[in-house]
RNA sequence: GGGCCUAUAGCUCAGUUUCGGUCAGAGCGCACGCCUGAUAAGCGUGAGGUCGAUGGUUCGAAUCCAUCUAGGCCCA
């Protein structure tokens, strides 16, 4: 009795140091400091400099803060595009930038000072700023780059260089000189204790206790034509306020265009409110007897006068659709100097921004009676004055929700200031803006609707800042005659100081030094200046980034403007995308942009925002920590970015499950190819069977479905597909098949080396295509790839394949689509058998079909490779089954038998077969097998 | 409160970019099973959805319209 040989050594496994498990922490740090080392980058620049360009312009992340989710989002969203774009033939230089200046880092280091600012100079301040910026600015370098995300991060674009800041100054001075830059008084909130202006951040709600008034100011406008009702009688409009100090300001009485009001006799007068507010006031008002005696048509009394109650001056009656019917009596007393709102509906009526409160909240002295008083001390003796003069209907108090300084925690007020801003319809801006958004590709298609939309009501841009850590607004007045100096040859000089001392200089030297010698003033030939010390808002600062990086530049080569693309969230539809627009077409007349990518907000797995509140925060640091940046990277591809982007544990795991899957689906194709040389063992695609051509003809559908999804930016259709095709296509089928003629065939038959040639383009597309998304695994795979055939040293050097038409065979992959249909009836019969013990692994089984007759004669002409297809031993088709037999549940008519094979198994294929033993050499061997050990 | 957007199985997404009639699907996860020659792998079978809710248009809607609910972005 001679012992049972082991056959394994005699098969072809596979092998490779492709290791299963990714080592993601080790891997990703390696290839990182591989790209580094070897001026990955700079390589491809190199490479690709006679290629076209594609110029994705990269929005920069403020530079404050460790980068979140959505910061990572995005940025490795620009890398998908940059590497797909490049591996697609364009040239795709990516110089990312950081926003460096504003209120944010300056409050980071006020809070650092502690308080110490005041005795400190703008400068050391601004130095101090600089200092943070940088910090934060290498903080996030570290951090993008450690996801794997390539660009020019040795040069950066930082909007606080000295070039950066000088290209400001210039864009600015294009803005002066085209006279859409004016000087207008704006409502803003104002510290009365720190005699400073605040920004919203710096605002803080708290309950306060205030008055709560409600006045009547008498209608002088005679209407009694259109409603005589009211002869002869005295007319009020009852106003609510709970800021008694903002009355003697109050220029206008606004009404909701929308509500119904109503003209109510009672106490001998008549009051207009509004219709649903009527019987609450009269309760607060404690009147009980009153009438209706007409409904009031708000459009009637629009542009009518009203006389203030204690000031010599006429209110005027106007129209604001943000009136509310919540509270009050739905008549709104405006201040245009004191209110945000009251602001807008004033400049809308031409009314003056009326604020006579000077910087420490005291009353200026046009105000009778209560000049020099303190505002807020100030309410109890207005109360008195309306009192005095009959026009209080009502006093009460309540706690409200009020604004406070978030240094001193004072109550804080509203008070016109002098502002700088950017005339929209100067230059038909607005107009010019409007037409370029058409222009522009918007994706998805809605963010052309939203964008414009937004543009088409949005006020002048307030572009000053009462600040230090800004670029200033490089202005000169005349001291004489207060003109401003509007001359191209001045702002040219003032930037080129900048540019060498950076806008430092501008708080260092005084107008004097600032100004090209001999300068004098075109109006009043005055010689002495003053310089403006308010900065700009940052939004010009990041807006102007199209000319400062992407115009020809000697420091960034290879830019050029506009831009292909721009790719950041949809807030930027109010943020950068429009802040870009109005610089781009106010000075150089169209878009900086040809097309505008959107993506969505990081929300965890029920939807809802991550917040620190709300304790659903998930970091960048800690996915990558706990399952590399590959998996980071992934969740991006796998989520449709355009939508909300949910982010959980859970979706993590899933996707590390994936990742697994599509990693160990190329270490089996990588495995199986140990003994291959595509030189000399490569079969042809003509001389291969037919479920090769079957691949190769999927790999081609794969193909064209990855370059369109690139081509459009879905990379959720990349990763799916990606998946889909490593799982259904090939790990559930070809793959499962092939592994018989992979591991029992002689090593160099040609059957193999059509097999295998198969895999190696299966796995040369694959490579590449995930390349931009799996970068880290993709190259790790590409190293070992080297080891077969020569390559460029890195898979981003590569390009995408394209489809082979010689490959795509439509009538055989028909064919298959059928042949797969019966594989699907037939697995499910032998799950059956499976389940009633009749087999256990597949190769057991003997398959029997019967099918109607156009389908019996199809499948008889694959009956020999049927068996193989189903990875059973033995497949017949037959032309009657009888009730035994598995009716299938899609196919009408097509009948299964399975069941045991009850030949011995051969030991070196495990197929069972009536051959086994016949031999004597190889008695446990079936016939092939026994071919292939008499050839090894 | 307003503008824009989203809502398909527990999860991620499909159903070839132009708009109602084999579109209710895939994968993951789960349950059960097989294999042990991709093995901290691989294969198979199965259970899961009245396509956010309600109303309407239509012979017929997840797919069109309206309202509502929930959520997101931007404003107020």
């Amino acid at each position: 009795m001679v012992e049972k040989r082991d056959y394994k050594d005699t098969l072809n496994l596979p092998k490779t140091k492709f290791s299963m498990r990714a080592h993601l922490n080790k891997l990703e740090p390696r290839l990182l400091k591989k790209w580094e080392e070897t001026g990955l980058y700079q390589r491809m620049r190199q490479e690709f400099k006679d290629r076209p360009l594609f110029i994705l312009h990269d929005g920069p992340p403020y530079a404050n803060g460790h980068i979140h989710m959505g910061t990572a989002l995005n940025k490795v969203l620009k890398d998908f595009i940059v590497k797909s774009r490049q591996m697609m033939g364009f040239n795709c230089p990516y110089v990312p930038g950081w926003d460096c200046h504003g209120l944010p880092i300056e409050h980071k280091v006020d809070q650092e000072l502690e308080g110490k600012k005041k005795e400190m100079s703008p400068l050391e301040i601004r130095q101090r700023c600089r200092t943070y910026a940088e910090k934060f600015m290498h903080i996030q370098r570290q951090e993008f780059k450690r996801l794997g995300i390539l660009g020019e991060w040795d040069k950066p674009y930082l909007t606080m260089d000295f070039k950066y800041q000088a290209t400001i100054v210039r864009e600015f001075g294009k803005f002066l000189l085209s006279g859409n830059v004016y000087r207008r008084k704006k409502p803003v909130y104002w510290c009365p204790q720190c005699q400073t202006a605040l920004a919203e951040a710096e605002v803080e709600y708290a309950d306060e206790r205030s008055p709560s008034i409600f006045v009547k100011f008498k209608l002088i406008t005679d209407i009694t034509d259109k409603y005589p009702v009211l002869k002869d009688k005295d007319v009020y409009l009852v106003i609510w306020t709970t800021t008694p100090w903002t009355l003697p300001a109050n220029l206008a009485i606004a009404l909701n265009p929308e509500a119904e009001y109503v003209a109510v006799a009672a106490q001998n007068e008549v009051y207009i409110l509004a219709a649903r507010l009527l019987h609450l006031c009269m309760s607060d008002f404690g009147i009980k007897n009153y009438e209706v005696l007409t409904e009031i048509v708000p459009q009637d009394l629009e542009k009518k006068e009203c006389q203030h109650p204690f000031v010599d001056r006429k209110s005027l009656i106007i129209l604001a659709d943000y009136i509310t019917l919540d509270t009050g009596t739905g008549c709104v007393h405006i201040a245009p100097g004191h209110g945000e709102e009251d602001y807008e509906s004033g400049l809308k009526y031409g009314l003056d921004v009326y604020a006579p409160v000077d910087a420490s909240g005291r009353f200026t002295e046009d105000i009778p009676f209560f000049a020099g008083e303190f505002v807020f001390t100030a309410n109890a003796k207005i109360i008195e004055k309306l009192k005095e003069v009959n026009a209080l209907l009502h006093l009460s108090e309540i706690t409200h929700s009020y604004p406070h300084c978030w240094r001193c925690k004072k109550p804080i007020i509203f008070r016109a200031t002098e502002q700088w801003f950017i005339s929209v319809e100067k230059n038909n801006l607005r107009q010019k803006a409007l037409e370029a958004i058409e222009k522009v590709k918007w994706i998805p298609s809605w963010g052309k609707n939203r964008i414009r939309s937004m543009v088409e009501v949005r006020p002048d841009w307030c572009i000053s800042r009462q600040r230090v850590w800004g670029v200033p607004i490089t202005v000169f007045y005349c001291e004489r005659c207060g003109e401003i100096l509007k001359d191209e040859a001045i702002i040219e000089h003032v930037a080129q100081i900048i540019e060498k001392e950076g806008a430092d200089a501008w708080f260092k030297y005084d107008a004097k030094e600032l100004l090209p010698e001999g300068t004098s003033c075109p109006v009043c030939r005055g010689t002495t200046f003053r310089k403006e010390m308010d900065i700009l808002d940052v939004w010009f600062d990041s807006g102007v980034s199209h000319v400062a990086v992407l115009e020809k530049s000697p420091y960034w080569q290879d830019l050029r403007w506009p831009a292909d693309l721009y790719l950041e969230g949809s807030d930027q539809h109010r943020g950068w995308f429009q802040s870009s627009l109005l610089t781009a077409v106010g000075t150089r007349e169209r878009p900086p942009y040809e097309a505008v990518l959107t993506h969505g907000f990081v929300v965890d797995g029920q939807g809802r925002k991550m917040s620190k509140s709300l304790g659903n925060v998930i970091y960048p640091e800690e996915i990558i920590k706990q399952y590399g940046a590959e998996i980071l990277r992934l969740w991006v591809a796998a989520s449709n970015y355009q939508d909300d982007i949910h982010l959980s544990q859970d979706i993590l795991k899933q996707l590390v499950e994936a990742y697994r899957r599509i990693r160990n689906t190329t270490r089996f194709l990588i495995g199986n190819l140990y003994d291959f040389d595509p030189k000399t063992d490569f079969v042809p695609y003509a001389e291969r069977v037919e479920i090769d051509r079957w691949a190769a003809h999927r790999l081609q559908w794969l193909i064209k479905r990855l370059r369109q999804a690139y081509e459009r930016y879905q990379f959720h259709l990349i990763y799916h597909s990606l998946h889909s095709f490593c799982v259904n296509d090939l790990s559930a089928f070809y793959l499962d098949v092939l592994k018989d003629r992979l591991y029992t065939s002689a090593p160099k038959s040609k059957e193999r080396r059509a097999a295998q040639s198969t895999l190696w383009e299966i796995l040369e597309v694959i490579v590449r295509f995930m390349a931009p998304v799996l970068s880290f695994t993709a190259e790790e795979l590409w190293e070992h790839l080297s080891a077969w055939t020569p390559r460029k040293e890195s898979v981003f050097l590569s390009t995408l394949p394209e489809p082979r038409s010689e490959y795509e065979d439509e009538a055989l992959a028909e064919r298959w689509e059928r042949l797969l249909a019966v594989r699907k009836e037939v697995t499910r019969a032998l799950e059956l058998a499976r389940q009633s013990k009749e087999i256990g692994h597949s190769l057991d089984a003997e398959v029997l079909i019967a099918a109607p007759k156009k389908l019996k004669k199809f499948l008889k002409e694959y009956e020999k490779e049927l068996a193989t297809i189903f990875i059973v031993s033995h497949c017949q088709v037959v032309d009657e089954l009888g009730n035994d037999a598995l009716a299938a549940e899609e196919i009408e008519g097509l009948k299964v038998l399975v069941r045991a094979y009850p030949y011995p198994k051969c030991e070196r294929c495990w197929k069972r077969s009536p051959e086994v033993g016949k031999n004597e050499k190889y008695p446990e061997l079936c016939a092939r097998c026994v071919e292939v050990m008499e050839a090894l």
